[in-house]
DNA sequence: ATGGTGGCTGCGCCA
């Protein structure tokens, strides 16, 4: 199964992209962030003419906002909780058929958290923060993740070489301790397997996202990695491959992320 | 130290 996460930084506007991004990886599955787009407006024939002939999207109104998308019959997991009460569009969780039993898949888009890493001065980061701290109770509470995987902008780059310079990121919202500290709780909680780093040694630099603001994006490199694919500790043994497929962030009128894939041998 | 770009929407918000 071939699984691919990508925050497309609106669903109406790159609709055509995701011809590119098929032909590049094949996705069985798509998961898009930031779609941007209230449901009522999904671009759904373009995507029906891909082949994903199976949809859930979770939409509104200029922000957020996240879409499952599927060549393998999907259904919704009902009863989740809403984070922080929003109703803000940032969480879908499916089951996704497969050969072998269904997978249950999580989509999430976690808060970006604004420019200022304090809770008390910024309400934005407050949200980040308590967004993750509701997803590692409700982690907690459920235990290991079994035949599961977890993708998503989780608008965190944890280690190291997930960012350009570590010194010069250390304050910096999306590589602070604390936010680094509350995603490896979240991480904890559920046993979740860093799929990327499984691929990518952590000595070794790897990005998804580089800023619209650089001059020369590729030259400058100052990517951060904050697009990920976990996996229960039960597909860690079954992961077969995987794409970062920055060629993408030099299409024309493309997202600042780019898209990954993750490739299981169910 | 600052501003740089981009996508909403409807001139400010969010990333």
């Amino acid at each position: 199964m071939r699984i691919v996460t990508w925050n497309i930084n609106s669903v109406r506007l790159r609709a055509p992209l995701l011809s590119h991004l098929v032909d590049a990886l094949e996705p069985d599955v798509l998961c898009l962030q930031e779609t941007k787009s209230p449901d009522e407006h999904f671009p759904h024939e373009a995507v029906e003419a891909l082949g994903f002939g199976h949809r859930l999207i979770r939409g509104m109104k200029g922000y957020n906002g996240v879409a499952v998308l599927s060549r393998r019959p999907l259904r919704l997991r009902e009863g989740e909780p809403n984070w922080c009460s929003r109703d803000d569009c940032r969480h879908l969780g499916v089951d996704v058929e497969a050969e072998g039993g269904a997978v249950e898949l999580h989509n999430f888009y976690v808060p970006a958290g604004g420019d200022v890493p304090d809770r008390e001065a910024n309400p934005k980061f407050a949200h980040k923060l308590d967004f993750i701290r509701e997803i590692t109770d409700w982690t907690a509470g459920r235990g290991a993740a079994k035949r599961a995987v977890l993708v998503g902008d989780l608008n965190i780059a944890p280690l190291e070489h997930d960012v350009w310079s570590h010194r010069q990121m250390l304050g910096v919202v999306s590589h602070t301790p604390v936010e680094v500290e509350a995603m490896a709780g979240w991480q904890r909680a559920g046993e979740w397997h860093d799929a990327l780093r499984h691929f990518v040694p952590p000595e070794e630099k790897l990005y998804t996202w580089w800023s619209y603001r650089a001059r020369d994006w590729e030259a400058a490199n100052r990517g951060r990695r904050l697009d990920h694919v976990w996996v229960s500790q039960d597909l860690a043994g079954k992961l077969r491959s995987h794409t970062v497929l920055k060629p993408a962030r030099s299409w024309a009128q493309c997202s600042d992320h780019v898209p990954v894939l993750v490739e299981l041998d169910l």
